[in-house]
RNA sequence: GGGCGCUUAGCUCAGCUGGUUCAGAGCGUCUGCCUUACAAGCAGAGGGUCGGGGGUUCGAAUCCCUCAGCGCCCACCA
């Protein structure tokens, strides 16, 4: 066979992938082996793919081909989320261009529009996971909106609501202004921003806007205009909500607003007379320690207005532009009102001065760049107390572990403080309430049941009392749909139909999942809620491990983002460098929970690993066989050694799985095929040029590159698979990924081996330096002595085909004009007669001797401490005692070496 | 304002219950090599008072305190 001096990654990914395909080799089906789970979490369904989900997905893949190469019934299940807020504005975008507004199509009119443009993108990240390599079985291929999803969707509110733990309420939501939709706590993201600290004057008047003159204020701080008005100073950063003040409001302690208590004030511009309320919320210390009460549009004033009874003007519509209510500006836009209200009150003269100022505004995850508004409306809630009394404890008693485990405390402080969830939202793209309201007549209360469809709603209104003859069609659905994390967080039971079918064999078989890999940014979203979903639907975890990757971020440490135009194009990334080495470089620097700092010369690292595997596969099929030739000693000896490595790091590469620390065990692999195996195994077996090798060791060499190929296929499926194809006859159907693997656990011998191999290695390096700093080609052969013994006669082969040396000689004494090192406390030479450099060697031997003199010297400092001594364990007192003769016998070699060279 | 985490080689990071796998890895850097698999390669080398200070201990990168810097999460000071 003829093979490229590089390896080519787009002759073989395609071809494999649609060999696995073909073969159903992703495919799961419950049997009698041990199941393997993984969920993914889904992307949105008209999403593209990024970095994050190559990093999130070459993950999980690792996961579960590492599973299904252990013999498991892997079983990957892949799937989209309908993401409502981020479709619905992608499609009401797209209907915009084309001139069409939401508000003049009907529901079904945009769903329509809705299901066409997910039918047009939908699909294609996972189209683009193929890419990658992902091993999912798409047979499973789920959306939070198929049928079975919906269904769970509206099973398990009803069942909610049943139990009273859904209900309806009139509340300040976090609302949208552009997607024009309730939002629940976390989907607010609050942001520090410079803005604008302004100080208004409200006049202080009676109940007719007269001025009013007060009194008996002495020590306090009263604020007189030029005309000897009075009034208060109230600090905002919000002037352009003043439309919507009902009172002001003061610390009832406040000693220098006493002289404010029982007065009005006038709002101003505006011209209402509103009260001076006291309360001991408002900090004194803050702005004038006079606040201004907007009840429509602050959570706080919102409460204080509770209190004591005021008011509530709304004064904003829902697209954020200033309602009739306001009276004022009408029509125009909140952000617009606030700059021209500020120079309104300026040129009126009740602007008493404005302040830089930093605060936190708060901003809607999906559409960054609008500030939430608090909004007074009636939404859907659940009442979370009782979730989180059940999410916590299997966290908290490890049923559920979290890599890194740092995340416990997050989880926990979220669940012990829980808000209810604002499930409704109001948006047409998604799960619809299925809510159902009775006809009313004007001011009657709104009555509604809760059913699965309109159906079943009308069967359960019939039953009230005065609608025995509703018809279903008198039946008005709640317009709201569900947040989208309440279908998600059904994802891993629901994907096994274990709501609609709770006792179905695939939910017995597959569920709990194993592993779930995820960012640590959806741990209140999603992870906590899927835990909530689990222990109430299946009394059971719905996974064992979740494994919080970090953030993807540039080189220079900055998030990917569109804007800053950092973030590259996966796919261009896969065609230049190959998915294995795209694959191989994210896991380079992927420690779990840390941010990696993405770098693309980690893929063109991966690309070289994948042409050095390659290169060894050339090597080793351009071997000519022979069945006569013998087994060289060294080669007998380098399998040898090579098989105890093996398993010595196969063992340590288990550990690192099981701790979730898979870059290092990438790191592992890479280097014991780089080093151990090329750099070493290789170079020992290779025979003399023109000669072929003994069958024996070309067998052992085989098989241990299957080895190495089964270790590798989790990070590097595609060149994994091509190779081992290659490496023996295989059958149709037949694959690396579902072969039995099989390294034995280290066995007895295998450490002295390793060691006796290490310190021939380093002799070996020691002979190369030697070579490198007198120039003295490889070629040309050398000579080796051991002074005294060898301690490793046994691996002199090794040590003769890797230096280069014709023997190793022991000898009494070195010769002279030899170049000399000393591994362990044995000391070597490597004679040179005139290439010998004197002054050099000398040197050499000085700075080494004062290194170990100075090392000596704190041993046996160390030694001569009676509580050292005394106290520490005997096995670290004899460690000491070692190091100490050892540095003593070495001194009193260097000491001969330098005496003889100074002769 | 609370909570969590980080600071180790030029860069990115590992160092577990204090002691020879304690000062490590990968990349980069330097030197020499087109050596019959691979220059996307081979051989060799250099590089850190483990953020500062203090303490506990026979012994500290590791445990405690403190200071400094950085990051993240939560929180209703307008």
């Amino acid at each position: 066979m003829e093979l490229a001096t590089k390896y080519n990654p787009e002759e073989v990914e395609g071809k494999w992938y649609e060999y696995w395909m073909n073969h159903h080799l992703f495919s799961s089906k419950p049997d009698a082996r041990k199941p393997y789970t993984i969920v993914i979490p889904p992307p949105n369904v008209t999403g593209v793919l990024h970095m994050g989900h190559m990093l999130n997905n070459t993950i999980q893949d690792i996961l579960v081909r590492r599973a299904r190469m252990e013999g498991k019934n892997a079983c990957w299940v892949p799937g989209t989320d309908h993401a409502s807020i981020a479709t619905e504005a992608k499609v009401v975008n797209r209907l915009a261009q084309q001139g069409i507004k939401k508000q003049e199509l009907t529901r079904e009119e945009f769903l329509g529009h809705a299901w066409e443009w997910t039918y047009e993108h939908g699909g294609i990240i996972l189209k683009q996971l193929r890419r990658l390599g992902a091993s999912c079985d798409w047979d499973r291929t789920a959306f939070t909106m198929d049928d079975e999803r919906s269904e769970s969707v509206l099973r398990v509110f009803c069942d909610l609501y049943d139990k009273g733990l859904i209900y309806r309420g009139l509340r300040m939501v976090n609302w949208d202004p552009k997607a024009q939709t309730a939002l629940s706590n976390i989907e607010v993201i609050y942001k520090e921003e410079q803005s604008h600290l302004y100080h208004l004057r409200y006049y202080v008047a009676d109940a007719d806007t007269n001025p009013v003159q007060p009194t008996g204020c002495e020590g306090e701080v009263l604020h007189q205009d030029a005309d000897g008005r009075y009034y208060a100073v109230v600090a905002t950063t919000r002037p352009e909500t003043i439309m919507g003040d009902t009172a002001m409001c003061i610390n009832p302690t406040d000693p220098k607003n006493q002289w404010l208590r029982g007065h009005k004030v006038i709002v101003p511009l505006v011209g209402r007379v509103i009260p001076v309320i006291e309360d001991r919320y408002v900090e004194i210390e803050f702005g004038t320690g006079c606040l201004k009460v907007t009840p429509a549009h602050d959570v706080n004033d919102y409460n204080l207005g509770k209190t004591h009874n005021l008011e509530t003007i709304d004064i904003f519509n829902p697209d954020g532009t200033l309602s009739e209510a306001a009276g004022l500006y009408v029509g125009q836009d909140r952000m617009d009102v606030r700059k021209q209200i500020a120079k309104d009150l300026e040129a009126a003269g009740l602007m008493e001065k404005v302040e830089d100022y930093t605060n936190k505004v708060g901003y809607s995850e999906r559409n960054p760049d609008t500030a939430v508004e608090p909004r007074l409306c009636m939404q859907w809630y659940l009442s979370m107390q009782h979730f989180a009394d059940i999410a916590l404890p299997p966290v908290l008693n490890g049923d559920i572990k979290f890599y890194p485990q740092k995340y416990v405390t997050t989880y926990r402080n979220w669940l012990e403080n829980i808000d209810d969830w604002c499930i409704s939202r109001q948006l047409w793209w998604g799960h619809r309430i299925p809510a159902f309201y009775l006809p009313t007549a004007e001011g009657e209360e709104e009555r509604f049941v809760v059913a699965m469809n309109r159906f079943e709603a009308g069967k359960k209104a019939r039953q009230i009392p005065g609608f025995e003859n509703l018809k279903d069609e008198d039946l008005r659905q709640d317009e709201d749909a569900l947040d989208t994390w309440f279908s998600s967080w059904l994802w891993p039971i629901s994907l096994f139909d274990g709501i609609n079918q709770p006792n179905n064999p695939e939910l017995a078989y597959y569920y709990p999942t194993a592993d779930l890999v995820t960012g640590p940014d959806i741990i209140f979203f999603w992870v906590a809620r899927m835990i909530m979903a689990g222990m109430e639907y299946t009394g059971k975890v719905p996974f064992r491990n979740v494994y919080f990757t970090g953030i993807v971020r540039d080189n220079l440490g900055r998030k990917m983002s569109k804007q800053l135009g950092n973030s590259p194009d996966p796919i261009a990334l896969i065609e230049k460098y190959g998915a294995d080495g795209v694959r191989m470089g994210m896991m380079l620097s992927a420690p779990a929970g840390n941010d990696i700092l993405f770098d693309e010369a980690l893929c063109e690292q991966g690309r070289n690993f994948n042409n050095k595997i390659w290169n060894a596969f050339r090597l080793v099929k351009g071997w000519e066989v022979s069945a006569e030739a013998t087994q060289s000693e060294a080669a007998a000896l380098a399998i040898q050694w090579f098989e105890a490595r093996l398993r010595d790091r196969a063992a340590e590469v288990a550990d690192l799985y099981s701790k979730y620390r898979l870059s290092e065990a990438l790191m592992e692999v890479y280097h014991l095929f780089w080093d151990d195996f090329s750099a070493w195994l290789l170079e020992l077996v290779k025979p003399a040029y023109g000669q072929p090798i003994d069958a024996q060791t070309y067998a052992a060499v085989l098989q241990a590159f299957d080895h190495l190929l089964h270790l590798l296929h989790p990070f590097m499926p595609f060149i994994t698979e091509e190779l081992w194809q290659h490496l023996a006859d295989r059958k149709e159907g037949e694959s690396i990924m579902v072969s039995p693997q099989q390294i034995a656990a280290p066995q007895e011998g295998d450490a002295e081996l390793l060691a006796a191999m290490a310190q021939a290695a380093s002799v070996v390096t020691n002979v190369r330096a030697v070579r490198n700093s007198k120039n003295i080609s490889p070629r040309e052969v050398l000579h080796l002595q051991v002074v005294g013994a060898n301690p490793i006669a046994a691996m002199d082969a090794i040590v003769c085909k890797m230096a280069g040396v014709d023997a190793v000689e022991v000898v009494a004494a070195k010769s002279e004009g030899a170049s000399a090192f000393m591994v362990g406390t044995t000391e070597y030479a490597v004679p040179l007669g005139d290439l010998i450099d004197v002054e050099a060697e000398i040197a050499k031997a000085e700075a080494e001797l004062k290194h170990l003199e100075g090392f000596l010297a704190g041993v046996e400092k160390k030694l001569s401490n009676e509580r050292f001594v005394a106290n520490a364990p005997a096995a670290v007192v004899e460690l000491e005692r070692k190091k100490q003769s050892d540095a003593q016998s070495k001194i009193a070699t260097l000491r001969e070496t330098l005496a003889a060279l100074r002769k």
